[in-house]
RNA sequence: GCGGGUGUGGCGAAAUUGGUAGACGCGCUAGACUUAGGAUCUAGUGCUGUGAGGCUUGGGGGUUCGAGUCCCUCCACCCGCACCA
């Protein structure tokens, strides 16, 4: 028998062609549909390495949905862009000199043909790329927006800066409710009399984007300074350079004054709860109150701390500060000066990577702090454990309930006193929330959380302390020594002092380049093109640029109304549009663009640019295709029970035992002749792969997957290794959805996608079952087309249990759908087109819903499919079929019988039966008289349409 | 350590509100058509037992006529944060 095959190369450029030239998925600029529906993807940032079949993932999922939405006759947003700005490109451009708009725009050529390839429904003409012009423009007008404005504390949200400017004029710093990196206390008087530069520096203080002198993350490798969520246990997130602390003049984001909407605007989010956790956790909000501890023998002087626990006051019997706090020098005697000195020291080399960190070290400063309450002198020592830059730096230590207090003060032989009586719950750890207070004179017996609440309130009476909030977030870095990001709209006159561009100023563009080294001392490129840095004189441009986030910040916005000169989007489009619906992508993002999105967002809320709170309402995140990861040790010769394993870059020698090092990573996959996946090492998978790396010529493999092996070649001898990992270029294991395009079709890589699992969830990348998948599109085809490729679907009426089948499928997989469970809907087509052979069905009164049905997972062989059926439009353009009950109405339904809960036989019965009919035909079944024997019937359990269920 | 998540055949995985566990696909076994099979079609396939049957959703316990699903407890793995005051 002739392999039935359609020639999906074909029918794929045609209906590309159709498709772009009909402009089949274009928005509708017709804003009178109100069921609009946003679903938008994480836009990519176009590197060198393209496209892998690890990202489609979340692409041909959202096309799917979106193809459906439009289907069912919603407005559908679905657009794609770039994030184009960005370090890879520079640095691309630094290894090769090719210029970064270049590179960027022959990567986004390849990434777009890409796409093509897959069949992904986006709306081109509203394509946003992050280093044009005409959409960073907008960046840097939002950047203004910021700069413009404060935030105001009372009112919970962003004001004018120029509200502020008249409450300092008429009442100085009295009364403020805004957010500031400073508190400082002036009256009307002295603002006034400041000068320009002063009031400048004030309102620093206060604006949303500010600029100031502070400790930055410093990465000398890439030459530029990185936000916190690009640095990674002290080293860069990009590349794995060292970073160190440096003081630099810089410009922020105040993302501080957001917390707590950031925080609970969560609450009503469709978001994964991973996902919340994560921006919970790095926002980090703790409450509890600043408590000050006068310091004995030095007037004025006095260490602040934030506790959370402010009811084990009682329980302090030593103070702790970090070793670098400012207070150390002051408050230490000078008999101690030189060894605290040293002490802190010491510490500063450690803090540089102190991930893990479990210490108990420390020194007695020799100073004594005040107990506020008691009035009794406690010592105030220095240890590793505080740190400088989180809370005040100092800690009241409790060691009667805290576990690292209590293990200091173990090891240093300081007193300790249980304050807590958790004598009634033998389970409760030290720190938790259970039991009682004790030895703490106004709040003994009292419950923890209400022995809290009680000392605030003290505290906040005697003036003793405040209740306070506080947030680990810190605010955000915006600047980078860097060349390919958007210029900061701004220039500095002869004082220093920043103005702002006028919009009708924007876009400031980028100047060319071709010299994209970082300045050593710290500068970017930009700063040394003079014509560039001081356009007239006693005029300096900002020599920065902004990072990566700035341009992916609002993205989602200009989609909205992408051509736009005058605004950044119009308020039709956006009142419209609202929001997005959906967005699809990695987790990757959870505190970086997910946050800052959120930031920006809200604050376009608060000036009433957008009409809601928060950007993205559902979220869903795709899992990550994982590779193999194949390493392969060579080994050289062998003397003492040592070998020497030659890597890619150095030989390493090891001692020979139960750990092996991996050296090279090598992927075997595809580079057999016929590019088939080979994850064993075959014969001919060993040619490809010696022609491929031809260093290995000599060697001799012996694999077996997951475990090592090794054979032995005279001197020579070489170990495998295969194990899951991340897909990536420097493993070799980056398939190209092009290949496996190219051999099964775009149709058949779309629905193997899917039908790989759930979307969330992440697994590696296997070709063993494409070929199911590829074989039901071949059926699906089948039932159009006979072997010798005529066309056999008649207009007869359907056959007896084919519009069953067909709507049942309908009903499932519509479901399915909606809930974003795509490898059941496809499981279900299966069904369904097996059930339509076994029936050798070809009406065309079953066929043509069953290609509309298919139509968002296969575009291409619906849309060819539905034209042989005689439709002049696209597939696409047509209504998502309903399903109808009527076909799905059984009056007959088959119950399992159980006794006692196991089922022992079934039987059918019409569906509107009595129970008593029920039990009594149940009873009688040959099967259950044996299993109910003579034994009384306690119960029976019949639940319609369910089961019966028999109780003896 | 804290927080979040996941544990179901040889494998990827299904299973609305507790109601026939393992749908669908891969792989495997047998057969058919074939010069051939890495094509196609048919049948079988959780484990165990000749059979009736018994066992089975990480382990243990509980609630229920009935538990993959609910509750308690323990274990393993993955992710995030991590000396967080």
């Amino acid at each position: 028998m002739k392999e039935i095959d359609y020639k999906f190369g074909e029918i794929e450029s045609k209906w590309q062609k159709f498709w772009e030239v009909n402009k089949t998925f274009r928005t509708s600029d017709d804003m009178s549909n109100p069921k609009k529906y946003y679903i938008l993807d994480m836009f990519p940032y176009p590197s060198g390495a393209g496209l892998h079949v690890g990202h489609p993932l979340g692409y041909v999922a959202s096309d799917i949905f979106s193809r459906y939405k439009r289907m069912c006759g919603f407005n559908v947003l679905h657009p794609m862009g770039y994030d184009a700005f960005g370090l890879p490109a520079e640095q691309y451009a630094l290894d090769t000199g090719v210029h970064p708009a270049k590179s960027t725009s022959d990567n986004i050529t390849r990434y777009r043909t890409q796409l093509d390839n897959i069949g992904l429904s986006f709306d081109w003409s509203r394509q946003v790329r992050t280093d044009d012009p005409n959409y960073y423009k907008w960046t840097q007008w939002i950047f203004l927006l910021l700069y413009q404005h404060y935030y105001d504390t009372s009112e919970q949200k962003a004001v004018p800066i120029t509200e502020l400017i008249l409450h300092f004029e008429k009442n100085g710093s009295n009364h403020i409710a805004a957010a500031s990196s400073q508190h400082s206390s002036f009256s009307a008087e002295n603002w006034n009399q400041m000068t320009d530069s002063e009031k400048n520096a004030m309102l620093m203080n206060y604006r949303l984007a500010y600029r100031k002198v502070g400790y930055v993350n410093w990465c000398e490798a890439l030459g530029t300074v990185l936000a916190n969520d690009e640095v990674k246990d002290s080293v860069s997130e990009r590349g794995g350079f060292p970073v160190v602390q440096k003081e630099m003049l810089q410009w922020s984001l105040r993302i501080t004054a957001y917390a707590e909407r950031l925080l609970s605007g969560m609450d009503a989010l469709q978001w994964n709860e991973s996902l919340k956790t994560i921006q919970r956790n790095w926002i980090g909000k703790s409450e509890g109150a600043f408590i000050d501890f006068r310091i004995d023998n030095i007037p004025g002087q006095s260490i602040k701390i934030f506790t959370t626990r402010p009811d084990t006051i009682y329980g302090v019997t030593f103070m702790v500060l970090a070793p670098d706090h400012d207070l150390v020098p002051i408050i230490t005697p000078d008999n101690r000066q030189e060894q605290v000195e040293a002490f802190a020291e010491k510490s500063k080399n450690k803090t540089t990577n102190r991930t893990g960190l479990k210490t108990t070290e420390g020194m007695w400063t020799g100073a004594y702090a005040v107990h506020p309450l008691s009035d009794e002198n406690i010592p105030i020592w220095i240890a590793d454990y505080v740190l400088k830059d989180y809370g005040t730096g100092a800690i009241m230590a409790v060691p009667g309930d805290d576990e690292r207090d209590h293990a200091f003060a173990t090891q240093h032989a300081l007193p300790i006193v249980s304050i807590i009586d958790r004598s009634a719950f033998p389970n409760a750890d030290m720190g938790d929330h259970e039991g009682v207070l004790q030895n703490s004179f106004l709040l003994n017996g009292l419950p923890i959380d209400e022995a809290i609440q009680k000392m605030l309130d003290y505290l906040e009476k005697y003036q003793l302390g405040i209740r306070q909030t506080e947030y680990k977030l810190r605010d955000a870095n915006f600047s980078r020594q860097r060349y390919w990001g958007e210029p900061f709209p701004v220039y500095y006159d002869q004082n220093g002092l920043p103005n702002e561009l006028r919009t009708s100023e924007l876009p400031l563009e980028l100047p060319d380049l071709d010299d994209f080294k970082p300045s050593p001392d710290g500068r970017s490129p930009l700063a040394r093109i003079d014509s560039w840095t001081k356009p007239q004189p006693g005029i300096d441009r900002e020599t920065d640029t902004m990072p990566g986030y700035a341009g992916s910040s609002w993205y989602f916005l200009r989609y909205m109304d992408p051509h736009n000169q005058n605004e950044f989007a119009s308020k039709g489009a956006i009142q419209y549009w609202q929001d997005v619906d959906l967005y699809v992508g990695g987790i990757e993002h959870a505190v970086g663009h997910l946050m800052y999105s959120r930031f920006w967002h809200k604050i376009l809320f608060d000036l009433g640019y957008v009409p809601t709170q928060e950007p993205f309402k559902k979220l869903i995140n795709q899992g990550m295709i994982q590779g193999i990861v194949e390493s392969i040790l060579l080994m050289k010769e062998r003397d003492n029970g040592y070998y020497h394993f030659v890597s890619a870059d150095v030989a390493t020698e090891r001692k020979m035992d139960d750990t092996i090092i991996s050296a090279i990573p090598v992927h075997i996959d595809f580079v057999s002749d016929y590019g088939q996946p080979d994850s064993h090492l075959t014969h001919d998978g060993l040619a490809a792969f010696i022609k491929w790396r031809p260093e290995y010529a000599d060697a001799v493999f012996e694999t077996k997957n997951g475990v090592f092996t090794a054979s032995q070649f005279g001197e020579e001898m070489l170990l495998t290794k295969s194990e899951v990992g991340k897909m990536s270029k420097r493993y070799h294991n980056v398939v190209n959805p092009d290949d496996v395009i190219s051999r099964y079709g775009a149709d058949c890589f779309r629905m193997y996608e899917m039908f790989l699992g759930p979307i969330e969830q992440s697994k590696p990348w296997d070709t063993m079952g494409i070929e199911g998948v590829s074989k039901f599109l071949k059926k699906l085809w089948s039932l159009y087309f006979n072997e010798q490729d005529e066309w056999i679907v008649t207009s007869d009426p359907p056959k007896e249990g084919s519009l069953k089948v067909l709507h049942s499928t309908i009903k499932k997989t519509t479901e399915d759908i909606e809930r974003f469970s795509f490898n059941t809907s496809i499981s279900q087509f299966m069904i369904c087109v097996n059930e339509l052979r076994k029936l050798d069905e070809h009406s065309s009164e079953v066929l043509s819903p069953l290609t509309q049905l298919i139509a968002p997972f296969a575009p291409f062989v619906a849309e060819e499919l539905w034209e042989a059926l005689g439709n002049t439009n696209s597939v696409h353009t047509s209504r998502f079929p309903d399903f109808d009950d009527e076909y799905l109405i059984e009056n007959v339904f088959t119950y399992p019988v159980c006794v006692n809960g196991k089922k022992r036989s079934e039987i059918t019965l019409l569906k509107d039966v009595t129970n008593q009919q029920i039990e009594e035909q149940a009873k009688a079944l040959p099967e259950i008289v044996k299993w109910l024997e003579d034994k009384p019937i306690k119960k029976v359990i019949i639940i319609p349409e369910k089961m019966i269920n028999f109780v003896v």
